[in-house]
DNA sequence: GATGAATGAGCCTTCATTCAT
DNA sequence: GATGAATGAAGGCTCATTCAT
């Protein structure tokens, strides 16, 4: 698996002044570099100190555009959230208005390298490390939020009403909501033992499993 | 979800400062305390001087009975690695030799209040969390270790052969390991959504819709 | 005798904040309260909270600019090298080419009250207590290293070929440095009992005696 | 040098118990392996631990037999100035009536390796350099204590008047006394450069360049 | 806006000392 | 007498935060 880091904000150093769009574009630089710190030291090794260097910046900074550490780790969270909301909702857009496709693409989105990646996974497993003794994270772990597994019951169900399938759809979205938790889990942990490409297809297999005549092997 | 924590250890007050089963004994009070602050505060936040109050002992209690923090840490996670794996391991003596009863009872097993309560829920999660930088916790998260997956992927090449699936019994092994792990994962961080119950039926139905012949609903 | 003490650094309190010759005076800075400290304290005695209240500074600014107490110690210590070793260039450069002359010179530089003061000799004495079972202290200590002994025993040869002595000039270098040393060191200890000017006595008599024809009585 | 030992007083374990001499024996035995710790460690990481366990006796017992740390290191202290003193009083008996002879007796007696070793002189030095900032310490350092200097100014005197030298007989005798302790300090530091024999010459090179008339080449 | 020196709270760790056995 | 478990004070060090420049 690649580590793909979007080289697209702390590379643009000739801009670092003179801009009206600054303040947007440092918190976006800070809160790049605290997902690459998450990644790398995990999050009780995660200092601001870190984080002001592999921004290139200085120390002081943070709390300049930040008023604190808990507050920069929040809105770090609520970044990677927000990103991989628009991700789906993009692939769902894309995607015909068949339940099946629509099903389809939203698990190949949930393995697209765009939104998993060594360094997104690692950021987002530290935060569920801390997730239950913060209530502010909760709210924003997972990722995979209420809208999203909403989404997937009804498709369930269409697909379930659809074929004639005696399986309760409630609990395959469920499953397949937790699948995707899980091999996302697996996939961030295991040394190469398994392959994002494997992982794909151990979902899809789950929603052959279930739906069987709309997702043919 | 209960909070389940064995009283067997702290709750003897009294004898506190007795010298009957110390070593082994402090330890596992040391041990259980600091699962404890794990669930409560998460990794980052517990310290030394919890683990040591919540034991009801002094400060310097915990650099006598593990050398240092680290160690105390990779003794707790080693003991819940081996309390789980002796869990699984008691769960499946118990079954009969088929293959379908084996693989009911692994998964059964898993959500066995014993096993799958919120406290060690958290303490998993909080390991999982710092894993990726640290090779010494690797080692034991996660709890499913490879010979459960092996043992997760014989039964599901069994069951494929008898039941002439046209399946691959590695992707479902996978799929199961993951399944199961995210499901922990939502049981954990899930204010109330999902019950212990609810997630051991998501589970089943997916051994249902993968194996029918075998599960019948 | 005096507990000299260069005032030029901690005095100027009013510019505390100042940022001016930062890093490099606040370095000499604490050094001198660290010497200050073992001086009267002890090595062992010493601590951060020590210097840093001496030095009218906070706790963690010892660590801000040294990486930690270890470091310090080294710092100090060198410093103490580079000033003494700069003390005794200095006398022989202000002396004429006449080895006698030039050996009288850094004689009585060692009981200057420059270098030769209950301070300074009680942060030496605390180190070579030390010294033996720390490699990177022995570097530093003695102070009169190596060059300064080469020194002493050329200078003795040259006496001994151009006054036509029976003795050993190396033996006479050794014993002069040893001597010089202990008389710091009985100066440090000594309650009063000895002063640097009978010290100084002792060392030129012991030269008098060495090569009477050139330094008379 | 050699790290002398003696062995007199650890090894005797079968006698541990049942003797009425215990006290004494075990206050010698801590005492040595302090010293031992206080030449391996230095005095600032000689730790009771340490102490402890190189008596091969249990932790508390220091405490027992001395009543802290302090009064340990001060007995230490006491025993090894006893000894020192024991040693050139006896070395002082065994020399004939001639002051000359007699100094020459203190000058070999101060090099003789039941007292100058590795292990003592590094004790010795640990003690210096607390020495300053402890006054119970400074009773006891130096070792050559003020009837030891008197001798040897006594001495002095008596060579200076039956030989008729130009010298000042009281310098001659600090020299000499500075001149020992700063030979026993190169011995304890010089990693090889100095040895014993070396040392003692040098001090009889001295006292022959003083008394010339007394002590030929 | 930006810097980085400075602060101080809090953590891990060490260790002298106590005390039940 | 002897042991070693237990205590608690104190030290070194880290780090979020502040603030003068």
């Amino acid at each position: 698996m690649t580590d793909a880091r979007p080289a697209n904000v702390k590379s643009e150093s000739e801009d670092r002044k003179g801009r009206k769009g600054t303040r947007h574009a440092r918190r976006l630089q800070l809160i790049e570099s605290t997902i690459d710190s998450l990644a790398a030291r995990g999050y009780a090794e995660t200092t601001l100190a870190d984080v002001a260097k592999g921004a290139g910046l200085s120390r002081g900074i943070v709390n300049f555009y930040f008023e604190s550490k808990e507050k920069l780790l929040v809105a770090t969270l609520q970044h990677m959230a927000e990103e991989y909301a628009a991700h789906w909702r993009s692939a769902l857009a894309k995607a015909s208005s068949d339940p099946a496709d629509q099903l389809l693409a939203l698990v190949r989105a949930d393995f697209d390298p765009a939104i998993c990646n060594r360094r997104k996974l690692a950021a987002w497993c530290a935060f569920w490390g801390e997730a239950r003794s913060r209530p502010t994270y909760q709210a924003h772990c997972g990722s995979r939020d209420e809208a999203y597994q909403q989404l997937l019951e009804r498709m369930c169900r269409d697909l379930a009403d659809s074929g004639n399938y005696s399986i309760d759809p409630h609990s395959v979205a469920v499953a397949l909501d937790a699948l995707l938790e899980g091999l996302w889990l697996r996939l961030m942990m295991g040394s190469a033992k398994l392959s994002r490409d494997a992982a794909r297809e151990a979902a899809i297999s789950f929603l052959a499993a279930s739906f069987p005549r709309h997702f043919p092997r």
